[in-house]
DNA sequence: TGCATAAGAGAGCGGTGCTCTTGCTTTTGA
DNA sequence: TCAAAAGCAAGAGCACCGCTCTCTTATGCA
């Protein structure tokens, strides 16, 4: 069963994602095929399974980037998550892939499975904008964001998270979350082109830079 | 051959990429599957071609917009790019799925027939960076950009793209480009989770508020 | 000892991409 | 005009895929 996942993984990150086969993990771990249809039912729900684990691994390289930067460093931790997630993504480009490309056709994630681990960056990254805003930290500290419909929008993100940020802040920090992981997933999926931009960690920076300065993060 | 990549599109956008299959497409046609091997060589091969039609497609879109906003108006030409993109990203999600999405694995599209229609965003957005900066209407007009590496490669792109905007415009110019698929590849592939946000585009526009500030363009 | 359960083997169904050969039809050119 | 050439489709076949079904063997337990 572990060794499933184990195999799995491994064509995952060699073959990419549309292309696991359960015969093909079965034969490399000397089983015929139908044999692991008794520990994983379909090729879907090892699926989930690969998926579940990347986002566990994901929010545990976030959280241990976390580790060592000082909780009032708030620009300090928002560059520390950007760089976790890219570095990575950078080491499991396919993992990566299963996880904000693409839908693999024909599959859909269970919500009820997926979405606790799926949502440990973005968690990591409101607390931030949280404790940036109770910490006076932050330049946008304005009002209700207009039209209506996206401030009640907001306001449900506020109630759901358990947060007080103002609409904004919460605004700006939903559009760096996009940003965040469409910086990576241009570089990761080959976007730039290679021979333009030679070194994607220098410009990574610059561009967290500028992520901090657009949440407004002044420390 | 013309009907092979117009059912092509169609079992795209209703299957997905890689879900896309050649035997499918001649049953669709009346004809048995060897016969569709005389006219596209490959699945690789259909799949090369839906690419540059999408990538023309939405060259098309973008261009289109562009038409109705006055060339000065140089936030507005950014955000009418920004906007024809997300449209046609959720009119064709499929098609958008194979051109900014995962990698289908084992395929990689050939540069030369591709790179030309693959870049007319990225040229237009470059466009507007430099109409802003020529008119002196974007406030990044600083010097060279740290580290030196990054210069280099900011240089690289003023050669070969034949402008002459500054290392900081340039820089978050490709910020910009990436945060704004970001965005849309954040609603086209559903990360947002579909019962918080309610209201997509008043959220883009927001978003598209920010991005022009991103890049500083004060008109 | 007897039996229920677990674990794997094997055959088989319909699907896929792709190749090769065969045959028919249309076009071309001397 | 008429044969050669080219275009086009069919069909068989190979190896692979997901998945289901039945059958056999091994194991643990009362």
């Amino acid at each position: 069963m572990r060794d499933i996942v184990r195999i799995g993984r491994q064509h995952l990150a060699t073959d990419g994602a549309a292309a696991l086969s359960l015969r093909a993990i079965a034969r490399d771990l000397g089983l015929v095929s139908s044999a692991v249809y008794r520990y994983v039912g379909s090729r879907d729900e090892l699926l989930t399974l690969l998926v579940i684990d990347g986002y566990d691994e994901l929010g545990d390289a976030v959280d241990e980037a976390l580790g060592s930067v000082a909780a009032a460093n708030h620009a300090g931790r928002l560059r520390a998550i950007g760089r976790a997630v890219r570095t990575w993504a950078l080491a499991e480009p396919a993992t990566y892939a299963l996880l904000f490309g693409s839908p693999v056709p024909g599959y859909q994630a269970p919500a009820e499975r997926t979405t606790g681990p799926g949502t440990r960056v973005i968690r990591r990254l409101v607390q931030v904008w949280e404790d940036a805003w109770l910490a006076g930290a932050t330049s946008h500290d304005g009002g209700p964001v207009s039209p209506r419909r996206l401030s009640r929008d907001l306001a449900r993100i506020r109630r759901e998270q358990g947060i007080t940020a103002p609409d904004e802040l919460i605004a700006r920090g939903v559009l760096v979350w996009a940003a965040l992981f469409g910086c990576i997933s241009f570089e990761v999926f080959g976007q730039y082109g290679a021979d333009t931009i030679t070194q994607p960690q220098d410009l990574f920076e610059h561009q967290l830079t500028v992520l901090v300065e657009t949440v407004g993060l002044t420390r």
